[in-house]
DNA sequence: AATGAATGAGGGTTCATTCAT
DNA sequence: AATGAATGAACCCTCATTCAT
């Protein structure tokens, strides 16, 4: 009896289903985001978490809060997975760039391409959870990246950005191409690809500069409304080393 | 004679404005479907031409039109810069992996990830017209890539596909973005980066196989409707070399 | 020289070429209302006609314009049928009714059913043109049904805008169904049919009352926006007689 | 066990007002059917159903859904008015014809216009409901001519798809019209007339010859795209009997 | 707390009408 | 005078979001 009223007291006791219901929707949705983007129908993100529309709303009042909370999720697996690789890194530095080769593989299939609208202006920057995290996962591969840089493996004009967006791009899925099945195999040929060229010796030279993750949302967040496009290519040293 | 050669002239001329209108159409697309894919709202490409919706549909019946149309054009403009780089590989082929990078950096700036529904449902994989593209830009680039092998300097792991298909990625403005100029530089970083990873001597051993163009269409239009989505890297080895 | 002066004095000299396109688009229309309504696509009328699209516009500044006169040109066509039956039921008062017969079938094919405009919003009832054919055409038909009704071969209580709406409503086209070449026999039968239950003796007892075109317009004139739509079936004589 | 079957009842009960709403949107497909035709403007069904566009949608995925739906609720109340009619044929067969012409009568309340999709490209033909619904309409229909028939009060030369279409045709509003309390005493003097060229003895020979409506329904679906139209009036015999 | 239903806004497409050649 | 081209309004349909049960 006093147990109930203890518990009805916690004014926000969530209910077992509610709570169960609140994962299958983020997972829903970091799977979606994945394949199609954060515009993603809601409608049918609820449907592939077995609920209501309405329920999604009565977890996350607005779109905006759902990417949140998925890029949130993200965050946090990616950054788990980029300390355990560096654990691995730190036991045998002579493996430090397979250990980084490991982290961004697995990366793929904790769904970091949902991590695309942390770049974008899906989610607010400034909010303390997604600083919060930012921080946690730019530190964690920073470190890995630090670790194989020490190892001598890793080439060193790059940063946590380069690795980042880069990875983000070659996993996005290609639009308006659904789930593709036969795609996964093509991403981690490119990630091999990537990840060579980030060995070291290096075998270029590299135009503009290496950017962490924050000087890359100050950047996006300062960006004129539009602007023509025009390459900077044939104004930057880009010859081979 | 010279009459009626005016006349008819004048019977089959489009008119100037008419003519100008449908260059601005596919060009607006074309910057459109790189920043949003071939799902870009139509009225939004109408606007950034500079006409009515309807004008649109005058010159393209419906979507599938204008896209087959934009991916053609692109086409031609990729492969005559990987033509040209061919002739520029033979002239020096010890500056054959240069001439690769020059035409990577190059087609950045002719919109290249406007192909990507070159992979998707978006356009019919039969047409003719668009089935003879692919064979042209498949043989300029395989021949570009295939003096930068025969120079030693491709790793020989690695087919067309792979190229294109990381490109497109690669170029591909960020969700939500808009058009970013910062973001350009970045491009270049990773396409250098990823080039890098193309040179010989191979850094690691590469997961799936090297696909060409044709394949690839091959592959999504074999595809079923709708699976679970399971990476292959744990089956797969990933060693370093 | 000077016959060319007179011709140019005369303001609206209508070139040959233009008066052979007014025609067609007017022959053109009608077949497409008759078909497909009066809201048939002006562009597929210039497109039947043979003509671009602005020059139905130059003929007939609006869609009101171009039913105007096709209804004015079909009144005429069936006019005339209907004075021609009127001299054949003079001839032989004996097949009065069968010159009604005839008048009635071969007004199909002259389109009668284009004549539906004529009692809907799409005309100007008081344009004195429309009045003018509307006249003469209730008093072919009316001269020709008193010739029947002299002959003693035509009941006594209908009037001719019985016979008139009810011959546009038998001739109409299904909605939705395009062009049923396979219907038209249908629509004779169902004119025999109703043509039986014109004749004396009378078989039944008729609800409402007999009316004249003039009469009808005037109640469409007079009708309010929006009424609930009952039926007054039950509260009329309807016995056999 | 109570508990357990009004938590079951709450599963499976469609909500009060979505079942009205239902009914709302039938009821004024209905109305608009029989005035418009099948492609009758949807936003203004919803309009008139008093509810908002997209419910349209949520109760009927598409337009042929809808359209499917009118037809059946139309095809069951008139089968259902046709086998009273039966039983009143039947009770006093000298009264027969009076049972069609009280069919007849009371069908057009029941707006048997909407029928005229069943006649066009609008409906699937297969779909094993309206095939049923077919059936019985065209049962009962055909039921009640053969009493009167029996009674030797109908002409034998016509058939249940010659008294169904101009039925229809007979009791659909003039195009542009609305909907014209006036004109509803019209529909009936014309049905009557039409009633009265039913009876025997039969007073013309007929052209063409009697359908079902599963005839009419082959012909519409073989018909080729499109074909000049031509009068067979010329070439039947039509003459007096 | 969960849900089915309702809705309005937005994008796709057609078509009557106007404009420029 | 004739025409191809351009346009905006209307309609179809989807989807994020709100409402009522």
């Amino acid at each position: 009896m006093e147990t109930a009223t203890v518990a009805q007291r916690r004014t926000t006791r969530p209910r077992a289903d509610a709570l169960r219901n609140r994962e299958r929707i983020v997972t829903a949705a970091r799977e979606m985001f994945v394949e199609q983007g954060p515009e993603a129908p809601l409608d049918e993100i609820a449907r592939r978490a077995g609920v209501g529309n309405a329920t999604v709303y009565r977890h996350f009042p607005d779109r905006g809060e759902l990417v949140h909370h998925v890029v949130l999720s993200v965050t946090d697996r990616v950054s788990a997975l980029a300390e355990t690789a560096i654990a691995t890194a730190e036991a045998d530095p002579g493996a430090a760039f397979e250990a980084l080769r490991g982290f961004v593989h697995t990366a793929v299939d904790e769904r970091i391409g949902a991590l695309c609208p942390i770049l974008s202006e899906a989610v607010d920057p400034d909010h303390p959870d997604l600083h919060a995290g930012r921080i946690r996962l730019e530190d964690a591969v920073e470190g890995l990246m630090a670790r194989v840089r020490a190892a001598g493996q890793l080439r060193t004009d790059i940063a946590v950005g380069d690795l980042m967006v880069a990875l983000s791009q070659l996993t996005r899925p290609l639009p308006g191409a659904g789930c593709l099945v036969d795609f996964d195999q093509f991403v981690h040929r490119h990630l091999q690809l990537f990840l060579d060229g980030l060995m070291t010796p290096a075998r270029s030279e590299l135009p503009g500069h290496a950017a962490t993750l924050e000087e890359l949302r100050r950047d996006i967040d300062e960006r004129r409304p539009r602007q023509p496009r025009n390459s900077d290519y044939s104004e930057e040293g880009l010859g081979q080393k």
